[in-house]
DNA sequence: GTCCAGGACCTAG
DNA sequence: CTAGGTCATGGA
């Protein structure tokens, strides 16, 4: 394997509680360490004593690309002391300090929340994983994997755009044999994949998307890749507008909302002031800052909007992951 | 079998 | 403005 490594030097960055989070969907924990795609390329991530280390399968030039993703140069002390002082904010963060925001790709993050409506974030990573594996690019540096599965004499169809008919036989004929994981980067199929591009998306079909599991959201995110691959709505373009602006172009998009626009905006584009408000947060709003008290929808938002500060997305994600971990 | 999930949208009051 | 139904799927 050509394998590429590094070390980040970063402290107070709790990488569990940021790659477990509902941010992101393409990671799995494996042997105390994570495994996840970026862009082309797989990663493993190991948190040690001074920093995280990082692997790729194949030859990486630099490493600012994993820096962006991951935040590492925020400074993390600066952004928690804008939150508010009061209870429920101290015990958020203290319950995961060393929690960040990641900065992901706009099209795989709005392709990913388009996919979350009314799903557990198990299911989402389900429907991802096989989007990616079906209709994703193979990894770079993954040519070593897919040499090793020909000389074992298995047939894999790799051709893009292969219909789900072959789609049984094209698993079953890629799966390594038992027990190999031949120390590749990722032990599953489902992490051997690019997210699809938009172009790519934008070929596909009605059935051909709700194969994948996703329902309803199908049409969703096919009218969204054609837009986007069309040049429709331009998403590297939206880094350069005012929140609202931003908000209101994606919000145009069917199938995105004011929650699924404020994911795209706080975790692809670094948007600190949009703040998600889905059903954890709203209950943790209501229960934490307006226990026994009848709260209507509007006001809450307006609540949100107001009183966490300048990173109110990022304090957003604390009470997120509190709730879901802590609180059950 | 029932309830619910990192919702959005449409309609009716 | 809020309340309720609908969409598709599968965990718990």
């Amino acid at each position: 394997m050509a394998a590429t490594e590094t070390l980040l030097r970063v402290s107070n960055y709790d990488l569990d509680a940021t790659l477990d989070s509902g941010q992101a969907f393409h990671w799995e924990p494996d042997n105390g360490s994570w495994v996840g795609v970026i862009g082309r390329h797989g990663v493993r991530l190991t948190r040690t004593c001074d920093g995280i280390r990082a692997a790729t399968a194949g030859p990486v030039a630099g490493w600012q690309w994993l820096r962006d993703y991951l935040q590492t140069d925020t400074d993390l002390d600066a952004v928690l002391k804008t939150f508010p002082d009061d209870a429920p904010m101290r015990d958020a963060v203290a319950a995961c300090r060393g929690l960040r925001v990641l900065r992901q790709d706009p099209w795989e993050c709005l392709a990913s929340f388009i996919l979350s409506s009314t799903k557990q974030i198990v299911q989402i990573r389900q429907i991802i994983a096989l989007l990616c594996e079906r209709f994703g690019e193979p990894l770079v540096g993954a040519a070593a994997i897919w040499e090793r599965r020909r000389r074992a004499g298995q047939q894999h169809h790799n051709e893009p755009g292969y219909s789900p008919a072959g789609r049984q036989r094209s698993q079953a004929s890629i799966s390594l044999p038992d027990g190999e994981t031949s120390g590749t980067l990722s032990q599953g199929n489902h992490l051997s994949h690019s997210f699809p591009s938009p172009e790519k998306i934008a070929s596909l079909t009605d059935p051909d998307l709700r194969a994948c599991k996703m329902g309803f959201r199908a049409p969703y995110l096919l009218a969204a890749a054609q837009k986007v691959a069309g040049g429709e709505l331009d998403l590297e373009g939206l880094r350069r507008l005012p929140l609202a602006a931003a908000r209101g172009e994606l919000t145009a998009l069917r199938g995105v909302g004011g929650k699924i626009a404020d994911c795209v905006l706080l975790f692809a584009y670094g948007f600190d002031g949009a703040f998600p408000v889905d059903v954890w947060v709203a209950r943790a709003l209501r229960e934490l800052y307006f226990p026994r008290r009848r709260v209507g929808d509007q006001r809450l938002r307006h609540f949100a909007a107001t009183h966490f500060g300048p990173h109110a997305g990022y304090a957003q994600q604390y009470l997120f992951h509190y709730m879901r971990t802590k609180m059950k």
